[in-house]
DNA sequence: ACCTGAACACCGTTCAAGT
DNA sequence: ACCTGAACACCGTTCAAGT
């Protein structure tokens, strides 16, 4: 049982990208191994570095292709034109939870200290700076200020505030700290509402 | 030049779990190595399997030992009754940025994934859940709810909201999302209003 | 009781060699 | 252009042996 060629023709890198963002999901970052990776695609474990130039470099291509697949949530949700700024805001929070809790081996790599890196790597992300999804934040904070809704001094900061708080309940859910695991629903409705409450023009 | 005695004197457990907490804070996680360990002891590296049952064991039990300095710095904020509940609840939060800023290797293992380990391995936080600073920011918000100062209608929730908010903003400044580093004033001053504002009776 | 040295199975990486 | 197999230096862990 021979194979006739070991060559991938050209979707070898994809194969590599997509394995090992599926190791990380169901195993942890832990299990992706260069020997497992070249097993799952049947080639040698030394066939990756055609590639990419190193491991890491295939680890940070993952975060990258990752963020992709984590933006693409949000996006149906920020332009629910039927919704009210407000409803937007609840339910992106929700499906960043979600996420998170769904998903909580890719989340943290995704926002690991690993993420610096791929940042210094690639002038995209190191221009622009800020994510997709953070921008989008930011124009919602800004449409609920055009109509008079929201009262805020500084969009990027309030946005900044916003994210610590979704980034913070998702970190310590998902690695078990202060008894979140057990409080979500009423943690994430009580954070909700002091958000709300220090947005909405009184 | 052959040294008179490789013995420790019982004292090699400590002198692990203090040098693995300095190189953790100086290096990094990934830093910390049996042989780098053995080294600096002045041991072999396989010393270390007489005083903990496996590397996992002894970053666990470093974990534990964080910890504690980590609380030490808040402790004395807490016991300021000199002060008014709302600043000590500005000061604890100054001091946890400032403590994960300061130390950032340390800070991601404490609150990272392999504390739900140390937590299931220790029956003593396991049992009493949360942490020595939870229960002081609980006590907190309980003494200004008292003094009819907050409006809270649960103590906990309102902390784990607190916690997630700091921990949130201190993650992502220390793994360089979203220009957070280049905002943190501005963002702790907006972060603690929106936190008060939802707090203080109206 | 405490530590060592050799051995084991793993890891990422390099490189000459094969098609 | 793309992949392999052997080799290298590392890693955590085990265990018989030394004091």
């Amino acid at each position: 049982m021979k194979k006739t060629s070991n060559y991938h023709h050209g979707n070898l890198k994809e194969e590599l990208l997509n394995q090992a963002l599926n190791i990380i999901q169901t195993q942890g970052i832990d299990a992706v191994t260069l020997q497992v990776l070249g097993n799952k695609l049947g080639t040698s474990r030394t066939a990756i570095y055609r590639h990419f130039s190193s491991k890491q470099d295939l680890l940070q291509n993952v975060i990258f292709f990752g963020f992709e697949k984590f933006e693409e949530k949000f996006s149906p949700i920020f332009q629910m034109k039927e919704k009210t700024v407000v409803e937007r805001l609840y339910l992106v929070g929700i499906e960043y939870i979600n996420f998170s809790i769904a998903n909580p081996n890719l989340y943290r790599i995704l926002f690991g200290e690993k993420f610096q890196e791929v940042r210094e790597s690639n002038c995209d992300i190191s221009e622009e700076e800020n994510s997709e999804g953070f921008h989008a934040l930011m124009k919602l904070l800004i449409e609920g200020e055009e109509a008079k809704l929201f009262n805020i001094s500084n969009p990027m900061t309030q946005a900044q505030v916003i994210f610590s708080l979704c980034h913070g309940m998702a970190s310590l859910y998902i690695d078990g700290h202060m008894n979140i695991k057990d409080n979500i629903k009423e943690l994430y409705e009580v954070s909700f509402k002091t958000i709300i409450n220090g947005l909405l023009v009184k």
